[in-house]
DNA sequence: CTCCTTTGTGGCAGCGCTACCTCTCGGAAA
DNA sequence: TTTCCGAGAGGTAGCGCTGCCACAAAGGAG
């Protein structure tokens, strides 16, 4: 239990200086053969770690990027934070995750946490921060990727889909099929502003179409299939005469579904329904669910490679929309 | 584009010594009103963000504590995820992801990886590493926690269920309903030593009646609904007569009975299902799942608890063996 | 044989912070 | 008054590493 062994320690071992030690292990510059073998061999016989905490101080470079996102329980951000490590794979930057549980002010200190690590990298779901994060963020002098949204100003870059986009696109689709009363469910997240936008978005489609969201029912909480049931059947008991559904994400939609084939409800024909996120996981229901595709593995790709242009010197586009691809799937 | 604010810059302003500033801004010992105000608005003024590398590397405390699961694309891990940040809330200690993608030697690298920042803690998935990584643990005189799996012989503390009784318990489960023909569905992860004890303990129990597992189908890749699906047609064509089906997931199990349902195989008379996890998301299916609750949060939340109490001095108990809860569902 | 490069290695300073010790100074006790 | 004390503040020495520069040795050119 005596203490970890240093470069220092190795350096005596191999009987040379830690300058050589240090860049034998960074597998930097020029080194005899001979010395390199002689550095490993000591470094391996002492079971030496380097200490990135003393490295990081001195070279003034953390190869770390701060992912920070809403929440984790949600297959939705895991799938980024997937793309995410991909992307930085090559790069020789890891990724540190963060959690906000859908609020500005935890997300905040998150924020604040992650800056206080000096990181070489920030990637940020959302646009919508309070002003000292903000302000946090632009002070750091690092590539800040904000993810996930495009509706709004980015201080840095801006990786994403349009949210109201992809609300307005379900919209139509839904009119498109003559759907006439449709409603809303969603949860009720503090922040959750981009459930907000597709909603936003949605209705303005009905809007264009002299129509309007018919009921809305919303319910603390995360996204699962009871709630879904639940809720769907709580929102047709109160309109009955509804014809169709947007959810505010899949795992919802698919107990609205679940909810129909119980109840002897014909999807699409007598009711449409639709999600959002286009998660892989439930491919394999009875039907197929309608949804946007919202390209989060590519998101989290795309982040990485903007935060690696940019601490490369180069200076890649600022904003990356990405298209929102809609599949209708059966229930539309 | 100016460099970061130092404590120094802080202090230059509020005209008092570094070491006042560090003090105040650490809520440390005793400092006039006077004194910390006049800290606190020079510090905000610069927009001032502690450097907790350097702050690290002077006081030998890293407030993290590492944890590698194998994989987040996978509801089971977040909840352990989850499990732990909420144990080290109140703690002061913060948690690290890393992910070791079911592999070995990848693992080895992430923990190799997460030691060289010196965190206060490690939690690590499993009880199976390569001896590498099982000497790095071990030298680096922190408290580690393996958990999620108590069949083997932990290196330092150990928190979780025993995988081997889960499989036995849902095989005597089985046999207690009189399924006498039952196959295994998995997916083939290189290094998913927990499932494969579940099959283990499956087989064993089978055994003591005089059964064995009659068909075995595995598959890359995730558990998925889709791929639940179609391995479940698959061992059905292949071994037509199986009167039961215990499955390494629940959203493969999932999977079968959508498979079932389609098909007008009734379950749980004609074909028993069964999976592994506790997946509250799936709730809300036509039938509840079979399945074992792992406790996944709880693990998380245990394991937190655990590296706190060492870092305080305490000597909590190594080995927290929890109760495998199997919930027969609508199933079997 | 000198001069100049190239190649490998060593020395030193310092990253920004905190542990630990020292110093000051006002007030209470003698 | 003198002495003591303790609260509040400052000074100094690193933490373990890397950037930068210096330097010795080994050639190649003149």
């Amino acid at each position: 239990m005596g203490k970890q062994p240093t470069l220092k320690d190795v350096a005596t071992i191999a009987q040379v200086s830690e300058m050589t030690v240090s860049r034998v292990l960074r597998g930097k510059e020029d080194t005899t053969q001979a010395t390199r073998d002689r550095v490993l061999k000591a470094a391996k016989s002492v079971g030496y770690v380097p200490n990135r905490i003393a490295g990081s101080l001195s070279s003034k470079r953390v190869p770390l990027v701060g992912l920070i996102v809403p929440s984790l329980s949600n297959m939705v951000f895991s799938e980024v934070v997937m793309g995410v490590t991909k992307g930085l794979e090559t790069t020789g930057l890891q990724p540190v995750f963060g959690v906000s549980h859908y609020d500005l002010k935890t997300e905040e200190q998150v924020i604040l946490e992650m800056l206080s690590w000096r990181p070489s990298g920030l990637i940020v779901a959302g646009l919508e921060h309070t002003a000292d994060a903000t302000r946090a963020m632009a002070a750091a002098d690092i590539p800040v990727v904000e993810i996930m949204d495009t509706d709004g100003n980015p201080a840095d870059f801006n990786v994403g889909i349009s949210q109201i986009d992809a609300g307005r696109e379900m919209g139509q689709a839904f009119l498109a099929r003559g759907y006439k009363k449709i409603g809303f469910i969603g949860t009720k997240m503090p922040a959750d502003f981009r459930a907000q936008k597709r909603l936003e978005g949605f209705s303005g489609a009905l809007a264009a179409a002299g129509q309007t969201v018919v009921g809305a029912e919303y319910h603390q909480g995360g996204s699962t299939l009871v709630i879904g049931r639940k809720m769907t059947a709580a929102l047709l008991a109160r309109c009955p005469d509804l014809d169709g559904i947007y959810y505010s994400t899949d795992y919802l939609a698919a107990g609205g579904l679940l909810h129909c084939l119980d109840t002897g409800i014909d999807v699409p024909k007598q009711l449409g329904i639709a999600g959002f996120n286009g998660i892989e996981l439930l491919d394999g229901l009875p039907k197929k669910i309608a949804t946007t595709n919202a390209g989060r593995f590519e998101t989290g790709l795309k982040a990485a490679d903007l935060i690696q242009k940019s601490l490369n010197g180069e200076d890649p586009e600022r904003i990356v929309k990405l298209d929102t691809v809609l599949d209708p799937g059966e229930t539309l």
